[in-house]
DNA sequence: TCATTATGCATAAGAAAGTTATGTATATTT
DNA sequence: AAATATACATAACTTTCTTATGCATAATGA
């Protein structure tokens, strides 16, 4: 049986924070539970963030003012949902602009750009 | 003046490795500072690989058997070129690959697929 | 009904892979 | 002569993950 092989774990280093914050721009608000499903489902299981890393991650995004929260009772158990504050929407947007011109670079590096005159 | 920005450290960690094994593959061979100028110059300027970054991999690509070391003397100073093995090319290929899946990945998860020409 | 899986948060210990700093030495340029 | 460039190397430190653990509620299935 084939098991679709996720990416290796150093790619991801320094992407995570750009994803979250991208993805908190586009859906308004999230919680973190929420976040690893759909990173998880849109790539097709390649990326799967793990809860050590969102969770720190998303605290120290708080406490740097990029993020608010907002907690919701489902039942007896919490959600907490973040969503961008100014400043983290400024950092979305940077941090997405540099992705994608490192991406360019890279591509450029790597000999990966096709022979149209894209890239 | 205008200094151009580097990329965010974070970036580099990951695809450091997947660049020297691309450059030697492409080069035949190569010695490590000429490494550093060669990724410079073809970032412009925007990525710089430190000497502390490099020489750690180099020998440890060595030490597993990816690599392989001849030196050269120019003059009195020793140059130590570096080569793939097969086992390298294998291992650059893969990488290489890795990278550029994991970079359509990320532009469908960041919605960088824009309808339009330019990203 | 009881076990398993899913949902949902959190944190600590450890590993990986960089940066920064330092060291050594030769060659070139100003 | 001093500064910069070339060329290697390594140690201490930091960042940022992974792995492991912990707690708790909700849903599913045998």
């Amino acid at each position: 049986m084939y098991i679709c092989p996720m990416y290796s774990s150093e790619l991801l280093k320094g992407t995570l924070k750009t994803i979250v914050l991208n993805l908190l721009k586009e859906q308004g608000k999230m919680y973190g539970y929420e976040i690893t499903q759909r990173v998880k489902m849109l790539s097709s299981d390649k990326i799967q963030i793990t809860e050590g890393a969102l969770y720190p991650l998303l605290h120290a995004l708080e406490k740097q003012g990029e993020v608010t929260t907002q907690e919701e009772f489902i039942g007896k158990r919490v959600r907490k949902y973040y969503s961008l504050t100014e400043k983290g929407t400024v950092s979305a947007n940077e941090k997405v602009n540099e992705l994608s011109d490192f991406m360019l670079t890279l591509r450029f590096l790597l000999n990966l750009d096709s022979t149209s005159a894209n890239g």
